[in-house]
DNA sequence: CCGGTTGCGGTAAACATTTACCGGGAACCG
DNA sequence: CGGTTCCCGGTAAATGTTTACCGCAACCGG
């Protein structure tokens, strides 16, 4: 079953039905119309890898992430399938589990199999293995920062702005000691955050306590130790913001075991606001990063390269607060304690 | 760079390099040597495309999963694609959301793109749409049921092993009444938990409540409402299997919520053992099917039927009791108090 | 009515690889 | 030393599509 059984029964020669299938607009619609009807009754398809092989394009588009069990991710992958398959492309997924190695082989991978364009959205690039993709000058889009060539383009995230707003809401319903659960400081990320969080503290005149930063991992674990951490201190904070959301979990966790109650003792604010956040007891207070937005944007900035349509160097991605049963008035406050006689 | 520049550089016929690369063992060593330096030096590669194209077989694994943002997909799709990796094989995910519609796309993509094999992991057949592929001839693995024919394998979940473990478990603590919320029951999966489950019961020598049976459809949403229900009856359970974590998930927010402990009011137990039933408070005790396994059986089989190694009708897969901390004596009981009282 | 221009259809080359088949060379045996 | 056999390497065909180029036909205008 090949374009000539459709060429045949369409009465028509095999460059017909191609230019037909490819929309070629010079195509007579009579023929197109019979082409059509032999392609429906033959059920034909063309086949994909001789296409690719002589158009030099393979409509596959790369996804390479960290970690496919951060919650996190399956969301990006999700929007990242749709938006390609909706644009007629196919994903390849690679998870590189932060490790170099394998880092090295989804790369590998994705040029042996002639991706169009490659998604890298770790968080974290490893410069020199990266440097095989853009040498063959595949379009390739990164997150944060990127290195600074024409095929390249950056979903620059705006972590100030719900940052910003995870702070005065704290702020406003009365805290002053928040502490701050960051990620990974390597990765670029992760830093990018516990500066917003330190700019915006000032912004609200509330002063940094550097006992109040904790660095964690961006792992639920991590998040239990850095409230481990806190509880062995003297002086608790009356409120929380966490670097994503599974260190948010981990500090609930913990915090819960120890007996504090969330939010009457102490608030909890995350990052990413993954579907699980909503999900916790009490479902927490997070600052949404749009999984859909940055898979729109990546798959965009991709299609742009490798169809030359005006790509651009740098896509904005907003963030924002989203306000859940996490974050309540600090402890002792008059707030707290009419709504607790209230509740009463 | 092509196979003649690798022939041009080894000094040897661009069929040298290919059986080199393919390792037909009648190559000379000696030649064969002097091909991989070439390759080495002129880090050369295949075209996966031309390859495909004259030898029929695309090295594509097809995955179809129902939901992506379920997070026990993720998990199964991160097992699927290490080992689908691991031999040599590149992976395409189609995620149906439930929509017949969508399942056509998928089947469509994977045709065209020539999967050597589809995993078909959606827990329930849309039987037309998928006679397309069988007639293809493309091999087909599903879970639990699956049309007979000899190109099709199925995984065979042995759901009565891990729930009878969890209704002994139960039944052991001194629960009598056992509440059941299964999935949307137009699922084999989820019918045949329930099944499991009656059965397990009735080996413990625990009569049926019918009331206690209340169907969900696995998801958070499901579990709540299907808590919701058990308050408004007279009677609650002591404790409550459900069909999957998510619904336990959604049963444990809206029993935390009216204000009962989980587990020293009442227990609850899952099924599935996603990772996030471990970061619930209380952690979720259990069923766990292994993704792991389910994807390396799938793969497995897959690769038996393209390799033509001798695949099977029926892989079986186990499932066995994780217990954690949402399982505990029945409220009342002597253990139960005998407890209370240590704790105090 | 004739010539030119436009527009559409067909043919063939190119894409990179695999593999069957053929031919040549070397080695061993008579 | 010559012949036969075996083994390995090279050549060429085939895979299914795209696309450039060529040629033909039709229509319109002069």
């Amino acid at each position: 079953m090949d374009i000539h059984a459709v060429a045949r029964l369409a009465r028509v020669s095999i460059a017909t039905v191609s230019r037909t299938i490819n929309r070629v607009p010079t195509v007579n619609p009579r023929l197109a119309k019979q082409v059509w009807e032999a392609i429906r009754e033959l059920n034909y398809f063309p086949n994909t890898q001789a296409r690719a092989l002589v158009s030099g394009r393979s409509r596959l588009l790369g996804l390479i992430v960290s970690e496919i069990t951060n919650p996190f991710f399956p969301e990006l992958i999700q929007g990242f399938e749709e938006v390609a398959v909706e644009s007629g492309y196919e994903v390849l997924i690679g998870s590189t589990n932060y490790e170099a190695e394998r880092m090295q082989r989804c790369i590998r991978r994705m040029m042996e199999r002639n991706a169009d364009g490659v998604a890298v959205m770790t968080f974290g690039i490893e410069q020199p293995l990266l440097d095989q993709l853009a040498d063959r000058k595949i379009p390739l889009v990164f997150v944060d920062v990127a290195p600074d060539r024409p095929e390249i383009s950056v979903l620059k995230v705006d972590y100030s702005h719900g940052i910003r707003q995870g702070v005065q809401h704290l702020a406003a319903l009365g805290h002053r000691e928040i502490a701050f659960v960051t990620g990974p400081l390597r990765l670029h990320s992760a830093h990018s955050r516990l500066e917003a969080f330190e700019e915006a503290l000032e912004e609200c005149g509330i002063p940094l306590d550097k006992r109040f930063v904790l660095e964690g991992d961006h792992t639920m674990e991590g998040g239990m130790a850095a409230a481990e951490q806190m509880l062995a201190q003297k002086k608790l904070p009356t409120a929380v913001m966490c670097s994503n959301d599974m260190l948010a979990i981990g500090v609930l966790h913990t915090l819960s075991r120890a007996g504090l109650r969330v939010p009457a003792d102490i608030s909890i604010i995350g990052f990413d606001d993954i579907r699980m956040a909503e999900m916790m007891i009490p479902p927490l207070t997070s600052i949404q990063m749009s999984r859909a937005e940055l898979a729109r944007a990546a798959v965009g900035a991709l299609r742009a390269h490798v169809e030359k349509t005006s790509p651009q160097r740098e896509y904005p991605i907003d963030t924002r607060l989203v306000v859940r049963q996490s974050t309540d008035f600090p402890k002792g406050t008059m707030e707290h304690l009419r709504k607790a006689k209230a509740e009463a």
